[in-house]
DNA sequence: GGTAGATCGAACCGATCGGTACGACCCAAC
DNA sequence: GTTGGGTCGTACCGATCGGTTCGATCTACC
């Protein structure tokens, strides 16, 4: 039966939700995990609509990792603007806010890196190029902002930070204090650059 | 042609070099890039020998897995001894150790850490959450030496830098600056909790 | 009501996958 | 010299891979 009865033809919309499928399991079981033909079944389309969409399995991986990037970037970004203007109090959100994410059931690290380690070739290392290079930038902001004298240095830091904490979080937290640890080491190193409003006012 | 005509016929040493072709095709195509055929005409052994050694390519990653974990650990262990024993000169050498390693040619990430991610499952995952364990000992230990309150949570803000240096190195790192910026942090915390010999003898 | 486009399910393609089987052959030990 | 086991090359297995094609069918728009 081609496009169910009662079905609101609209392409766009379909093309979301292929993608927002796709994402769960591609993430789950990884980029080689999943054939193209259960990749269909899950999406809940058929392999011509697929192919129509995306061109390749390829394809489909290039705009599921692309589309994930801009709304992890999205996400952390808000979690550092939500915590107000002070550098250290926006450090803090950002691991907070990783907290929340690796304590998720189904966490499994960064889906973007993951996918670039999984397929070392364009387009998942571009993609992930890119998405490290948005994170440094946020992160180099905050250390700017902290008065750092180096801010591009201390950024790549916490950038390491994050990263770090991300795949420790993923292969070996048993106490599921990574983001925590991470914090505060992230913490301690914007305080070595700049020393605490507290100190610096006493 | 079986058995070469000048072959040694040695099931440890066919084993052994086995095992050493198929970690550095592995680590650099992939788990799920190479194939049992290509494997084993790299390897230079037939199917039959491959399966014999290993009972399946699972058998086969596993063992090269841990194998690979008990020289890398054996590797930095060494290096961090070779430093002599101050904490601090030891944390400094795991890190120029682990530049040398990203500026190698085919670096591509930590090959144990690579495979838990593409197989996120045993054998690899075990593999994977013990060789950070391992990394962990040694860095708390470092951390103990230095006369840390906490070294456990030290070694753990350590193994994050580590981990992350190696994502980082990896998938961004322009200028290639990752290990120094790492091992800055690395000493940087080591001095929050223990300050540097030379100010705590002033 | 007619038409163009979106979608479905299923069949199909060649290639490759991990794994097995087999006959031939060479080495090592007795 | 005979025997047993390690190894080779190759053919083969069923399953699955990514991708194509096609007729049927439904929606959206005029």
């Amino acid at each position: 039966m081609p496009v169910a009865k009662g079905t609101s033809l609209d392409p766009v919309r379909t093309r979301e939700s292929m993608l927002a499928a796709a994402t769960v399991l591609l993430y789950e079981r990884g980029l080689d995990g999943v054939g193209v033909s259960e990749l269909c079944k899950a999406v809940g389309a058929s392999k011509e609509t697929l192919y129509r969409h995306f061109g390749s399995k390829e394809g489909l991986v290039a705009a599921v990792l692309q589309a994930r990037s801009d709304r992890v970037i999205r996400w952390i970004t808000e979690a550092a603007e939500a915590a107000g203007p002070e550098p250290r109090a926006r450090l803090a959100a950002v691991f907070d806010a990783l907290g929340g994410w690796y304590a998720e059931p189904g966490f499994r690290g960064c889906a973007i890196v993951n996918a670039a380690t999984q397929h070392h070739h364009d387009p998942a290392r571009t993609v992930a190029s890119a998405h490290l290079g948005r994170y440094l930038e946020l992160l180099s902001g905050i250390a700017a902002d902290a008065g750092s004298t180096r801010p591009e240095r201390l950024g790549r830091q916490l950038l390491i930070l994050l990263e770090g904490a991300t795949v420790v979080a993923d292969h070996h937290d048993p106490d599921g204090t990574t983001a925590a640890d991470a914090k505060a080491a992230a913490l301690a190193l914007l305080a070595t650059v700049s020393p605490s409003p507290r100190k610096q006012a006493a």
